[in-house]
DNA sequence: CTTAATCCCTATTGACTAGATAGAGATTTA
DNA sequence: TAAATCTCTATCTAGTCAATAGGGATTAAG
């Protein structure tokens, strides 16, 4: 299951793609229509910015925009930055490989056989879906 | 990322399909064979006998042995008891489903769609690999 | 029939994380 | 210069994960 703050974030980000412009968006103004707690994601937002899925604009008239094209932005990219790496173990991650405390002989195992085979399966998944084809359906649906 | 139980529960009911018999292992067996914390095991074990994966013996010379065949024991199974469902989000959950706390119009989320894709990818590697397959890979290794 | 070995069950613990909130600081524009 | 924004650190509560403890129930063997 991803976590809430996933959710809260895809949420924030299909806002930003599906309302198409650049200028910046008000925390304030994404909280509200999102119904997401303020305060959170602001936090949120703080940890998208660091790894550069959204950019920030300071001062009086300021807010959050993408950080790149919609296109550029998979769900991937997103649930590693909120809920860490897409694999079931860490011994069959990409993004973050490490290896399992007690594991007897890694090539053997029988266990990371399958679920490395999971992980490639969803990876491939999540990582074709983006921003971009997500907000295209949304506009599909007659949903804006 | 799966549990440590989870971990554990594989293991230990590899340890079974492996050794092919029948007849009952004891706990402490599979707990010292598998490094695994006896008391833990022993939790695990009692539920995955309430879902017929494992069937006990009690008393005096009693112990565990598999449910059913290895070949219809599937790691998406095992998961299932240990871990809960294997879907991302409970709104694409297929043993499980549950409406999201804050969903606008499910028919039409975005999000949902591609998160109902990687439950589908998932699912089909996991159910599609159980302990007869596993075990099988073992011996092909050469590490039985 | 008694004893010892097993599974069965409930409770508890400590560490950690998720989700959320508070409040003050830094920056920029009007 | 003032108001509106983002930035940062700290905190709180509830819940979960991993593990352990200590018996009770059941059964096979002697």
């Amino acid at each position: 299951m991803i976590s809430q703050k996933a959710r809260y974030a895809l949420r924030a980000l299909l806002f930003l793609a599906a309302r198409g412009e650049d200028s910046p968006v008000q925390i304030s103004e994404i909280a509200e229509r999102e119904r997401i707690p303020r305060k959170f994601l602001e936090a949120i937002l703080l940890e998208l910015k660091k790894t550069g899925i959204v950019r920030s604009h300071r001062g009086r008239s300021g807010g959050y925009s993408l950080g790149r094209p919609a296109k550029d932005i998979s769900f991937a990219d997103v649930l590693r930055v909120t809920d860490g790496p897409l694999a079931l173990s860490p011994c069959v991650s990409v993004m973050a490989y490490r290896k399992c405390d007690d594991c007897f002989d890694e090539a053997v195992c029988a266990i990371r056989k399958a679920l490395l085979a999971a992980r490639d399966a969803t990876a491939q998944i999540l990582e074709s879906r983006n921003l971009a084809t997500a907000a295209a359906q949304l506009r599909r649906s007659g949903a804006l």
